[in-house]
DNA sequence: CTTATTGCAAACGTTTTGCACGTTT
DNA sequence: AAACGTGCAAAACGTTTGCAATAAG
């Protein structure tokens, strides 16, 4: 059973087309990023991926920054976002762009995503409010997860 | 007529009191920084701080590490917020921690503050949802502003 | 006179870039 | 063969730190 929605193979001729279709090149290293992101799930630095890929291709070695390249690249396609914290940089994410937001909590550093209707409304007519055309929004809620609270006591 | 519900002397002592309750020292440089995020309204990079300051200091010269030191000391204050973007650091601006979000406008890089009720409302409850000990949030929504869209055509 | 604060420069961690070499089309 | 992609090392960027000199209490 997949994590995903979408299985693999259709996500790889996805990320064929759209390279065709800008005239860029499908390489091994693109697609390892590409099948790293697919396959953990979870939120990872461009070091981390880099890690995990080298873990997985003992042989191959895959720059840093290919692997920078490639996240900016997939982000633009849509097949990966970014999260992105104060000075401690960006984490990557495998998606085709399903919004969610995220609750963070500040001392396990653990993700949990969500997804919100009313929130979602609520942003909308914000924006239409300002006359904003909106693009793009991020929600994080910082907190102390349940787990950790447990800890505390 | 001052932009700020605070008047400046107000705030100096304030800062003076907090600065004392911790054993800390009250130095021209401290309150150069403290001044210039009451003056302008905005939000602010420590290297156009230092430029502001610079502008109307010609005589003195403020370190950058004292501008963040300073910062990070106004923020744990609740003098100054902060608001982070992906790697292309902070911004700085001043208030008394009255939460707002933002509206970010990615043609000017405008920044317009908003709060809503039934934002926070629905953040408070999603927390709660995930048991999660909420301690603060952040939302920004990306698009373009009003300004902008006029101008493209 | 004690203690905190400063500016400087070096160190830092992350991200980007220039370039010669390799790979895909 | 042409064009794009790669790894490497260097550079860039924002930020932090150690330190000797300086200023505040």
């Amino acid at each position: 059973m997949s994590e995903h929605l979408i299985d693999y193979p259709v996500v790889v001729e996805r990320f064929k087309t759209l390279l065709k279709a800008n005239a860029l090149k499908f390489t091994k290293q693109r697609e390892l990023v590409l099948k790293c992101l697919y396959d953990h799930k979870g939120h990872f630095t461009p070091e981390e991926i880099q890690t995990l890929i080298q873990k997985q291709n003992p042989t191959l070695n895959v720059g840093i920054a290919t692997i920078y390249r490639t996240l900016a690249l997939l982000e633009e396609e849509n097949l990966a976002s970014s999260l992105s914290f104060g000075t401690q940089g960006k984490r990557y994410e495998f998606g085709m762009h399903q919004h969610h937001d995220h609750l963070i909590c500040t001392q396990c550093g653990t993700i949990i995503e969500f997804f919100d209707e009313a929130l979602e409304a609520r942003q909308d007519a914000i924006a239409k409010e300002h006359q904003f055309q909106m693009q793009d929004h991020t929600m994080k809620i910082y907190g102390i997860c349940n787990t950790c609270q447990s800890q505390q006591r």
